[in-house]
RNA sequence: GGAAGCUUAGCUCAGCUGGGAGAGCAUCUGCCUUACAAGCAGAGGGUCACAGGUUCGAUCCCUGUAGUUUCCACCA
């Protein structure tokens, strides 16, 4: 049966109709019953605010790149899909919508706003998902999962449960990362340091006993009036004296210790540092370790505090309410109210005015901004949970250490080992409502704090009703238990038997800190197992000048577009292509109509083969019946099999696809193919149905090969054609991947074809560059040795892709009008009559003389070198002796030609 | 301040455990050869950043230098 196909590859109509055909008979989903070893991986969740950007395209290309090379491969294969409810990015989002409707959270309270919440993600939530179909990603959709769904819920909740219980979190005041903008606390690894222009504020400080001025300099002078101490170094000399005294705080003139600590850097500046302890990492330490007040002088939205700040707080110290470390409030008094930045200004005027700013000195320094919106982060003391890390990180930085869990490339454990290693408490309160509620609960009237997985709670010591906490956990406390919350745990559930640990995780190194560091200590934690053997980590996707894409930048690439152009399968191959694991890549134009232009490539030598093809079922010829050209393209795709199969175990994924793309194009296409013609255009021979079965079977084996680099194209031509004898699936998704078949190494014969393949190009290169037209013919004499290769059956490739008219083998041959090409094993005379110039043929062959006479004094030269010859391995001193004897040959044979020409 | 990556053709990048460097695009030449002009056939183009070292032999391993990018870090 003879197929046809469109001329041009179009691939919209058919990637949707081959997708829903892959989904509506369920492929995807993993069959459980059998024993066949699994095979897992758990998405990377994209925001359900989020639009598939070429990170995702990416990331998900590589994954279902893996995916279908296991589910070929025969694994009980899974690919969890799902979405992350991103607490602060959506509820951001949702605060930006409702302020165009002039509404704030607080207008429409907290039920309200999570009513909208969920309404956002009933909208969009879906919107990935779908972006994430016409990739083909093959995520077994009937598992996807919601960071907020019930199950992951739960899990949340049983996670923070035996955490408090075991100790391991804990509600305090300690220093915090806090968003002005955002309005609420953040963790360490959620900032983002930007470099800013800043100054240097030199400020004298009065010593109350000596009278003397203090100099110290700060970046921030807002924060002054919040000092609690000026720390010294107690070994400095210059101030020895001052052991023990005090100065009084300018503007509010407030008595304050000069303290002695090793916070002090002699070497730095003055050698006199401002402790700040409500706002300020250090100063908040030195606090601690000198018992000192913390006095906060900030809002939470940003502003200086003042009397009613200052009442309320007086109020929770009166009731006894106040917790262990809670800071004092400062009203501020002229500056109350004021912005920091305001206050900035008019704290500075002011002590210039007193004659207490000695200098300002410009500098750039990195200043904190929020990760979502980058704000500038204001460290403050506030009351948070927190995740106790040190115990957690042990098992996390063990697992990695003994090569259990391997990061490809291996050089990104660094980065981890030196995250976990410095791990400091991971604060996980949000000020946020959308997201997983903290189950901690209180009783306003004794102050009693339970824990529980239970949506209400009683006061166990007076049987009140308990108030829940209002606060949000971050949303990577949840993410991070996402490969077996995923899988149905807490319950033990058949998928988290079959499928954890999971087998690989692939991301893009800027969130191994974020992520992937957390899901292996919560999977050490609760499964007592790893979860994931192999982290393969891949770079950002820049635009064309290298920038990254960003939104600000309006350089972003929109994959759906790209998809909507030139295909997802284009796509796939220019994201996957020419590069290497963990290194950035650029997308360009060029770089997409390349892949583009290799779907079209395929698509038309499958044409061609289809229009030549009248078996219904493939069955590989017998040894004896197959030419050398057969013997040549089943040897080389046996070495693709090989080579392929080899990169992909190797994650390797950049030089699998191009073992594949030199293979289609320049051996398959650009050779075979053509080797071929003659016999596919004689039908009915023995020798034309030889060609169909081989050509076909190179090429079904081939579309298998590539199906999981570019699934759409690869189905559609399998589909179409016919397929080795016996039972085979109904896709070649579910068709087994081809593997190294040592039946059809045919080395020895590759060689053969290697020298005529070098008869013809030597042949092809010399009539160009004599500018002679392919369609004048001439005739072709060889003398050679290899009367087997040079035969009669292979003069024909002479004729076709030499422009000879016709081919004969003699043993000498003398006319010296004819054109000489020496090649390997082969002398070729082409009489080109008036065409060729002697004199230049002549200077053609003295270069090619002194080429390779200079090429034989190499190799001989290396083999005089004793040394060479006695250390260096054999087979590679065999080789450069061969390659002697092949040069000695060649020469022999320029030496001959050039004679003739006298 | 610490760490890592990168530096290879005009451009963008490959190059597996050391044995005379490759691709795509671009450039030049010739072809509508009945699968494909999104194509075919040819050509030009590289002190593999620089300097040392190890080795019979280095683009590859080691050290240093320069440029560049990124990550991390409490610099008042």
């Amino acid at each position: 049966m003879k197929h046809e196909l469109a001329k041009t590859y179009a691939p919209n109509e058919l990637e949707d109709r081959i997708y829903k055909e892959w989904c509506e008979k369920g492929y995807f989903t993993p069959d459980t019953k059998g024993d066949a070893p699994s095979y897992t991986i758990v998405i990377p969740p994209p925001n359900i605010t989020g639009q598939l950007h070429m990170g995702h395209a990416l990331d998900n290309t590589l994954q279902d790149i893996l995916i279908r090379h296991k589910r070929m491969q025969g694994y009980c294969t899974l690919w969890v899909p799902g979405t992350d409810h991103a607490s602060i990015a959506t509820e951001v989002k949702i605060v930006e919508a409702m302020r165009k409707e002039g509404l704030t959270k607080e207008d429409i309270g907290r039920d309200a706003f999570l009513e909208r919440a969920w309404d956002w993600k009933a909208q969009y939530g879906g919107r990935i998902i779908s972006q994430l179909k016409r990739l083909g990603s093959s995520c077994d959709w009937s598992r996807e999962r919601f960071t907020m769904d019930e199950g992951c819920s739960r899990a949340v909740k049983e996670v923070f449960v035996r955490l408090y219980d075991e100790g391991l979190i804990y509600r305090g005041n300690r220093m915090i990362n806090w968003c002005p903008c955002c309005g609420t606390s953040i963790s360490d690894a959620e900032v983002e340091y930007e470099e800013q222009n800043g100054n240097f504020w030199h400020l004298l400080y009065p010593v109350k006993e000596t009278g003397e001025m203090l100099e110290l300099a700060t970046t921030r002078p807002e924060t002054m009036l919040g000092d609690t101490a000026v720390a010294i170094n107690a070994d400095d000399p210059r101030y020895a004296h001052l052991h023990g005294c005090h100065v009084i705080l300018p503007l509010i003139n407030k008595e304050i210790p000069i303290v002695c600590d090793e916070h002090a850097d002699m070497t730095k500046g003055t050698g006199v540092v401002k402790i700040t302890p409500a706002h300020d990492p250090n100063d908040f330490e030195v606090g601690q370790r000198h018992s000192l007040p913390v006095v906060r002088v900030f809002t939470y939205d940003g502003h200086m505090t003042g009397a009613e700040d200052k009442a309320a707080c007086d109020e929770l110290f009166a009731s006894g309410r106040a917790s262990v470390g809670e800071p004092e409030v400062l009203d501020c008094g002229k500056y109350a109210g004021m912005t920091t930045k305001e206050a900035r200004k008019a704290i500075v005027a002011d002590l210039e005015a007193l004659g207490l700013l000695k200098s300002i000195e410009p500098l750039t320094h990195e200043v904190g901004t929020c990760y979502r919106c980058h704000t500038t982060i204001e460290p403050m003391v506030s009351k948070q949970w927190f995740v106790k890390m040190e115990p957690l990180a042990k098992p996390a930085i063990d697992v990695v250490r003994s090569g259990e869990i391997k990061f490809v490339p291996e050089r990104f454990d660094k980065n981890y080992f030196h995250w976990m290693e410095n791990i400091r408490d991971w604060c996980i309160s949000r000020q946020l409502w959308w997201g997983h509620r903290i189950p901690a609960f209180y009783c306003d009237d004794c102050g009693e704090m339970i824990v529980t997985k239970d949506e209400k709670a009683v006061c166990p010591k007076c049987g009140k009703e308990m108030r829940q906490d209002p606060d949000t956990l971050d949303t990577w406390f949840s993410s991070a238990l996402w490969p077996f919350s995923t899988l149905g745990w807490p319950d033990s559930t058949e998928d988290l038997k079959r499928f954890y640990p999971t087998s690989t995780l692939v991301t893009g190194y800027d969130i191994i800190t974020f992520w992937v560091s957390r899901m292996i200590f919560s999977g050490m934690a609760w499964m007592n197992e790893k979860p994931f053997s192999t982290v393969l980590i891949h770079g950002l996707v820049r635009d064309a000048q290298g920038r990254k894409m960003s939104k600000s930048l309006g350089n972003g690439i929109d994959p759906l577009e790209i998809i909507d152009k030139y295909g997802a399968d284009a796509l796939r191959f220019a994201l996957a292509t020419g590069n290497a694991p963990g290194n950035d890549m650029r997308f360009s134009d060029e770089k997409i109509e390349a892949a583009r232009n290799f779907t079209n490539k395929i698509w038309n030598a499958a044409r061609f083969v289809l229009m030549n093809l009248d078996i219904d079922e493939c069955v590989l010829p017998a040894e004896d019946k197959l030419h050398i050209e057969d013997k040549w393209i089943l040897s080389l795709y046996n070495k693709v099999v090989r080579d392929v199969g080899a990169n992909l175990e190797k994650y390797e994924i950049g030089i699998a696809l191009s073992n594949l793309y030199d293979f289609i194009w320049d051996i398959f296409c650009d050779w075979y193919i053509e080797l071929v013609k003659p016999r596919l255009n004689n039908p009915g021979t023995e020798e034309n149905l030889t060609a169909q079965n081989v050509i076909t079977y190179v090429l079904e084996g081939t579309m298998k090969l590539l199906h999981p680099f570019m699934p759409f194209i690869t189905e559609e031509i399998w589909q179409k054609l016919p397929h080795t004898a016996g039972a085979h699936p109904e896709t070649v998704m579910l068709s087994a991947y081809p593997v190294y078949d040592e039946s059809l190494d045919f080395s020895a014969d590759e060689i053969h074809m290697e020298r005529l393949i070098a008869a013809i190009k030597a042949i092809r290169n010399r009539r160009a560059e004599m500018n002679v037209p392919p369609s004048k013919k001439a005739k072709l004499f060889i003398v050679t040795a290899e009367k087997e290769t040079f035969s009669d059956k292979t003069a024909v490739f002479f004729q076709k892709l030499a422009s000879a008219s016709e081919v004969t083998v003699v043993d000498s041959y003398a006319d010296d009008s004819a054109v000489q090409l020496i090649t390997d094993c082969a002398t070729l005379f082409i009489p080109l009559g008036d065409l060729v110039d002697f004199e230049k043929e002549r200077a053609r062959l003295n270069k090619e003389r002194e080429n390779i006479e200079r090429e034989i004094g190499r190799v001989e030269g290396k083999l005089a070198n004793e040394s060479f010859v006695a250390k260096a391995p054999a087979a590679v001193v065999d080789g450069e002796k061969a390659k002697l004897a092949k040069y000695k040959d060649t020469l022999a044979g320029i030496l001959s030609a050039l004679e003739s020409l006298k």
